[in-house]
DNA sequence: CGGAGATACTTAACATGTTAAGTGAATGCG
DNA sequence: CGCATTCACTTAACATGTTAAGTATCTCCG
């Protein structure tokens, strides 16, 4: 912020080009990146629609499917961080959406389950989901659709166990 | 909040089982996530020493390619959101790593370019993040990769123009 | 020329990502 | 038993994602 110049002609000219890299845009992340978020354009808009953020229906579409999970176990199966499963939890709840039971066995523990209400907010929200799950498959193909997702799955293989050993992160 | 019962044995029992979806695990936005979280978490540990985030550095490839270019653009180069890329853009001006320069013609417009400092920081970073990048390549096989890479690029096609029809976000 | 509308950002507000630290409860071991 | 360690979460702090609103500038048409 020492100086401001507004004369393009001068030693602070851009310094473009002296770091030559492999073209990003064309990237492993940034391809999935953008495949992502095309994918969940489609589906926001209805999620908006029911006051439902995308993290928040991962977490009720995790719960729907069975009884109640310790709060870890929801992590490793949404695919969140604790942290960010802590706030959300405690919002779905004070929504009413879900409840929590703290562990008979083990008083740290907290059981958590969706309630009557998230289950019929879950059944309203469903059938577009689908509906928008089922174009999708429907203009890629469903085939070409399988091989992606088995390539997705062989990438993720091939890391495991690269990075740190120390992998806070939900993981199977 | 009316009542938090402690009794497992009454009404307030798991709901579960009550919305039939597909397992959520195995949809293709979950896929995504995983497989670019496995690709991210080999990259962010070099970052992170160099005290860069995974969009910081998005950036600064995107300048580095470049004399200069208008926020618009570089959001769209980048795939950030105008305000994330405000906020980014803000700090690492801050941090002396770009320089940015009100347009002559438009006022409205600032051309970002990348600085000295920017490039010596890229040129610290480039090594590592090259050798990474061809470590993921060789495990998952080259060819495997570019397979991949071509069949996101075709999700992304075929998604392209589904969603509503303002798109807020930077695609090209 | 002048003001309505469009543009290029920036700010604001809220939710999540990410890492580190904190808290209370369980475990293991001397 | 006592206490250090581990465990299951929660809080905190900072950065980004996401949408809406705000600001300054520019364009264009009357």
């Amino acid at each position: 912020m020492t100086k401001k110049p507004a004369d393009p002609a001068n030693g602070s000219a851009p310094a473009a080009r002296q770091v030559p890299m492999r073209d990003f845009s064309r990237s492993l992340p940034m391809s999935l990146l953008r495949a992502r978020e095309a994918v969940m354009r489609q589906f926001r808009p209805s999620l908006r629609e029911h006051g439902l953020t995308e993290q928040q229906w991962r977490i009720l579409r995790a719960l729907a499917a069975i009884e109640a999970v310790e709060v870890t176990e929801l992590a490793r199966t949404a695919f969140l961080l604790g942290p960010s499963l802590s706030r959300i939890l405690r919002d779905l709840e004070a929504r009413n959406l879900i409840e929590r039971k703290t562990a008979k066995a083990d008083q740290r523990r907290s059981m958590v389950s969706i309630s009557k209400e998230g289950v019929k907010l879950m059944a309203s929200v469903a059938p577009t989901s689908e509906a928008i799950y089922a174009q999708i498959t429907s203009r890629f193909g469903a085939r070409k659709l399988a091989e992606l997702q088995e390539m997705l799955g062989e990438l993720e293989q091939s890391l495991a166990g690269l990075g740190s050993a120390d992998d806070t992160r939900a993981e199977g």
